[in-house]
DNA sequence: CCTACCGATCGGTAGG
DNA sequence: CCTACCGATCGGTAGG
């Protein structure tokens, strides 16, 4: 949400597509891309169905724009880049802990418009994801080979596999299960626990 | 597939039934349920649009019976039902085996219906199969527990947690860059490293 | 009377 | 930014 003052220093027309965005993303989440029609997007957004084409050039635009704001890069690349800490526990725990964070927040938007990118564009923009996080993550998993000192001998694409699965893992189960009884009679914040399991696995 | 003897002895009907399902498993995979229509379906099925209404109500009836089909259910059950071994190395071994085998004969065609499941219908009846597979998970949790003896003092829902998202996470960063170069370039098969990492971490 | 299916078309709505 | 409207296609059904 923008302040009412930087609101009021918005020309109107960006206003309006900020709008059409919103109500974008809300419909996609619902029914996903081919199952949200043009009308029912500018109608969210308060808007007449012409007026979209003021904004963007086609649905596909539209998508675009949403695919954008609500992107994985935005939250993987800070929590991944600003991990630190002297040893790799350390190091484990706050790049998890960042994570976390980052994704208790803008998690659970992302995760429908992966889904559409994964079914309705057969993940086209998933590989581009993967080429653009691939330098911050070789910087990341440089910082645990430089702390590999208290590791066990493990070969290291393997550590990483077992890393990136149990995040990737705990996060989608915790989408997926979200609001259901099974999971919400465990402890709320299972994280910590897990990532001990990964760390006492390859710590020696 | 079926053997020719099996095909003979099929009624007319049910093989253009499944050919039906069949059809719309392939189309509903590439572009979703809202963006396949009845029409392309039966293209595929190489049957008349109308002859659809006489195996189906209508389309969502034909989206039931691909999820039924293509439900991991059927993987799930026998994989943690059939997981044996004295010691619970052992035992959470062969659990992985048995998974690796059932998902990678099924699995990646599962997931596709399982993104249309989450996005498309809300995850309405992923809630019911949470709801019966949670005997058989019990059942399969039942068997870490009877063979803890050997486990550090953890809380079990923590260790169940990090074999589930362990499990989850391993196959699905798997299907999502199944023909991705960063992937490729790794051993083909880390699933025994992953899980000897878990086992670690759990063990004395 | 059943089944499995056809060519053609129904009332409405899609993206533009 | 809206109203009005297009070519086409949607899910579903008519009679035969």
């Amino acid at each position: 949400m923008k302040t009412t003052a930087q609101k009021k220093r918005q020309p109107r027309g960006e206003v309006t597509r900020e709008k059409l965005v919103d109500a974008a993303y809300g419909e996609f989440c619902g029914r996903g891309y081919h199952g949200t029609s043009m009308r029912q997007i500018a109608a969210r957004a308060g808007v007449a169905v012409g007026g979209i084409y003021n904004h963007f050039a086609g649905k596909e635009e539209v998508f675009a724009a949403v695919l954008d704001q609500y992107h994985p890069y935005h939250v993987l690349v800070p929590a991944l880049g600003e991990a630190q800490g002297e040893s790799l526990e350390e190091f484990v725990r706050h790049a998890a802990k960042l994570l976390e964070g980052a994704l208790a927040e803008q998690g659970r938007s992302i995760m429908p418009i992966m889904f559409i990118e994964l079914l309705e564009f057969q993940g086209q923009h998933l590989k581009d994801l993967a080429e653009r996080i691939f330098p911050i993550f070789l910087t990341f998993l440089q910082g645990f080979a430089a702390r590999s000192q208290t590791m066990r001998e493990l070969p290291l694409p393997t550590v990483q596999r077992a890393f990136t699965s149990l995040m990737v893992g705990y996060f989608f189960t915790g989408y997926v299960l979200r609001d259901s009884p099974l999971v919400a009679a465990g402890p709320a914040d299972q994280l910590p626990g897990v990532v001990d399991i990964f760390l006492h696995g390859i710590l020696n």
